[in-house]
DNA sequence: ATGTGATTGACCACTCTGGTCAATATTTAT
DNA sequence: ATAAATATTGACCAGAGTGGTCAATCACAT
């Protein structure tokens, strides 16, 4: 009987508990996250979160699971397998990426604090999560990139580098100020200037 | 009193303190950060940490003046400020940065948790502090960049930007490879690195 | 031997921990 | 209107960990 009926509770307190597991765990490691905080942060009671969770592991564990499969349903729901040109997919994985971290603002940092996590409380069973996750193998959307219309005299490993490290950058640029200023990104702001510097790269890149 | 004669101990027990402070805080935030942690990874004793500092607070704000003394001397002392080219600039800059990153693994992580630290024990001393900072002016040196050699068709801000961003993601992508290996990046690899991206740049950008 | 400064770690009063569970509030069925 | 069922609370617990202290020990120069 482990988190039994979660999953169908309102939507914005399934929100603001996961939210707030997630930021604690993030911040502060699995030993160091604190129950108490994310209750408060929530706004529900202690009670209540281990009726949910059982325990501060299950909790954990279900978050990293919830994550993934909702990372994972997003990506491989939203994006066009049949895309081949370099800068749609670039530019969809990223509006992606924004629109999970606008719904769960510390999803990734979650993710990827979990997948570090060194404490012992929890190491076998993110183990043999990260080998599922080997196993099942992303990220082939990538492999057959259309780089015909490149110009001949460059290297097309690198420009695929340089559109993944840029359209990065930016994301996390906007993700600071929007942070600064204590506001949600704008996908349509971000749209526009991915849009711009498609245009700059097509003049670079292209024939 | 404080922090007396820290500054002229051996140099391999100060940065041992030093890293497993600023990891610990960088890790943790002020409030949860644990001065036990940090004497146990630095293998000295808990008298020891508090003859040298005080009090935990000191420590932070000590770490915090040490980290920003420390990389505005490199910066200022290493980089060249008459070099026009964008190229061997952001060259110079990440591989100052890397060199920092290798005596002390941490040091980046630790000034960025130090400004966005949120604990009232340390906010007062926290703000002075940054108010010193944007006073002083950083960052005069990317101003007078040479644009003359770019195509007259693209926007040279954005040609900035991506220069930047590209660095910035070859250097996360190998202190992340380092990391992975538990090994150190070699700065000699980087400069290759860094190199073959600027002549793939030079093709693309220049006239 | 003696003096001096560096270094130790057991100890303190106190806060916070994950987790429990009887009590209460709310919804649903009759 | 009542009863039954379900959702939610928060005071409470034993134990762990906290920043900081200080008498005692260590290493070494004279």
């Amino acid at each position: 009987m482990i988190n039994s009926n979660f999953l169908s509770i309102d939507e914005e307190k399934k929100e603001r508990i996961l939210n707030a597991a997630m930021k604690e765990f993030a911040q502060k490691g699995f030993d160091n996250a604190s129950t108490n905080e994310m209750v408060k942060e929530a706004n529900i009671s202690k009670g209540l979160l281990f009726h949910y969770f059982g325990s501060k592991k299950e909790l954990f564990m279900f978050l990293f699971n919830y994550s993934v499969e909702l990372f994972s349903n997003e990506f491989y729901g939203k994006i066009d397998m049949n895309e081949r040109d370099i800068f749609e997919l670039t530019k969809q994985s990223k509006i992606i990426k924004l629109g999970l971290i606008n719904k769960y603002p510390g999803i990734f940092e979650f993710m990827q604090s979990a997948v570090t996590e060194a404490s012992a409380k929890v190491k076998d069973e993110m183990d043999s999560m990260k080998n599922e996750l080997v196993s099942a193998g992303f990220n082939k959307v990538f492999e057959n990139i259309d780089t015909s219309k490149f110009r001949d005299s460059i290297d097309a490993s690198k420009v695929l580098k340089v559109i993944e490290w840029t359209f990065e950058g930016m994301l996390e640029q906007e993700l600071r100020k929007a942070r600064f200023l204590n506001k949600k990104v704008e996908v349509e702001k971000l749209y526009d200037k991915a849009d711009e510097y498609i245009e700059f790269f097509k003049i670079c890149f292209y024939k």
